[in-house]
DNA sequence: ATGAAAGCGCTAACAT
DNA sequence: ATGTTAGCGCTTTCAT
């Protein structure tokens, strides 16, 4: 504005519209860089209703956020994702429920052009929030309510948990347990359906008593097993839903002393390099690639952005890593 | 504005002015519900110059943000703090250069009253930035560059790693070495200060061979045991900068065969409950608390936000934990 | 190629 | 107690 020149021309040049002579492109942006000029976005934003920020929204009141190394694949693949296509994330945390009014605020405010939104728990209000918004919105894991035109990229976490099953199953196994998730978490009772599925295929019958609920952490594992352990006759391999929970499982049979595999198998879920190769034994478990599943996420997102026809859900395939643990 | 009002009572009701009365704040109340009215922040941020949210910047390439739970803490602290001052949380990563000049504009843009910046390595330019744009921020462990008018909280490092060895040298362990986290980070500096410290106080010199760099993971200090096991004569004693690192250390013990505390003592730094607790044996290591440095990074920030003068660096004390392994 | 002017949705000072 | 008005900093027709 004080380069000799409008606002008008200043705002051209900063958004690098063609029709400006180089002379006097020349001229501002030195002024700019001499002033520390920055545009405020928040002008900006008024006036292009667009924000180049999206909201990645976890929402996990335990904050397994940052013990569980999924959610970290999963956001760096979406942070690099984000990042390729120029837009910023911002990562909202909902740890209580007192939460949801800001986040929901926040969002509702118009700082974001979309939002990803993880780890939704049975009755989270987060996807009915961003509808009532006409806010873009993508899920990572199938969410409870579907539709039409919600959009979501999940693992296939049923074909996975039978996968994993069938294998301890073709091992010989005859006592087989399973350590379910949170079952307010649709990966948790799908992984459990699937568990189930092998059972159906072998015309087996799911005992209740082999179903026990764990909660995706390692401690929950260990408790989990240690009960598993009471019963008589002996387990002889275990599904864990999770690679933490397998850890915290393997750590309570060393206490017992009992032989992993050979007096229990043991299948994890996650196949997360940090854990699965580092246990002892190392563990057989079901792969999924959360750091694909972050990119996939911000590719569907970026296509409601502009507004295209809302994409199918992705459903990304799973597969065992046998190791030997199981 | 339509419910028989002025967009200006709106805006009074909306922000609880207490100039209106009961009986029209009762009808626009309900016609905001009606409609599903939300205010746009983003123009309300472009006339309060506010926008009631800060921004929590880690600056961390190499992600450990997800993988350390020592970030997790801090971050829980900041979140549970910022919370109840009513301000959202925006968390931002730089994982790669790149990312800079995006995280930079957000920040000049106005979307933020002010940052918490962690993790900052040798040459950050983030702090540079935060000046330049004149926004507040509060460093989470100290900056290299400070001055009279940058504030920070951080642990006691120094301190720590000195009591740290101290124990060691108390014990009675003869060749003490460090496994240190990257040197880029004063942390990592300070702690080896410590150490370096207790030699001194104890009138010894301290061998260079003894000294290995690790990265703060476990794969890291797993390695650095590795290499520290190759020395003659055999090392009894390691003070590890970080719990990770110390389980990684405790590993590679016992792959080789060492008994701890007996062949050699372990002790670690952090002290977090997922980690020092179970491992085997359970580590003597420096407790800290990032959950309560997340909350005075927030008492700090709001202090600075509300224009007062700019508060004192804060030094949080750190202190020995004596478990089994040291 | 550049400047003038309108307007994005809100708040605040002023007027009633 | 409520309405009117100006203006936050930017982008964008529309003139020139």
């Amino acid at each position: 504005v004080l380069a000799g020149v409008s606002r008008a021309t200043v705002s051209r040049v900063v958004n690098g519209s063609p029709r400006v002579s180089p002379a006097v492109r020349e001229t501002v942006e030195h002024a700019v860089a001499e002033l520390g000029y920055v545009p405020n976005l928040a002008a900006r934003s008024l006036v292009t209703q667009r924000t180049d920020a999206v909201a990645c929204v976890v929402s996990e009141p335990e904050s397994r956020i940052f013990s569980d190394p999924f959610f970290g694949s999963v956001i760096r693949g979406v942070s690099r994702g984000l990042a390729s296509e120029g837009l910023q994330m911002l990562l909202l945390m909902v740890q209580s429920a007192e939460d949801y009014p800001r986040v929901a605020r926040f969002m509702a405010g118009g700082h974001v052009d979309g939002a990803l939104m993880f780890s939704l728990h049975e009755g989270d209000p987060l996807p009915r929030i961003a509808r009532d918004l006409g806010l873009p919105a993508v899920f990572g894991g199938r969410p409870w309510t579907t539709g039409p035109d919600v959009s979501y990229v999940d693992a296939d976490n049923r074909g996975g948990g039978r996968s994993a099953t069938q294998h301890l199953i073709d091992r010989g196994c005859h006592r087989i347990a399973t350590i379910t998730g949170p079952l307010d978490h649709l990966a948790s009772l799908d992984r459990l359906a699937g568990f189930e599925d092998a059972f159906a295929d072998a015309a087996a019958p799911v005992s209740p008593q082999l179903v026990v609920c764990g909660d995706f952490t390692q401690e929950g594992g260990q408790r989990a097993m240690e009960q598993l352990l009471l019963l008589e006759p002996p387990v002889d391999g275990v599904f864990c839903s999770s690679d933490p929970m397998a850890a915290g499982a393997l750590r309570a049979l060393r206490s017992a002393g009992r032989k992993v595999p050979d007096d229990v198998a043991v299948v994890g879920f996650d196949d997360h390099e940090q854990i699965a190769a580092w246990t002892d034994p190392p563990l057989t478990t079901v792969h999924q690639d959360p750091d694909f599943m972050g990119e996939m996420l911000v590719k569907l997102l970026v296509t409601r952005l502009r507004g295209e026809p809302v994409p199918e859900p992705l459903v990304l395939p799973t597969r065992l890593v046998v190791r030997e643990s199981a």
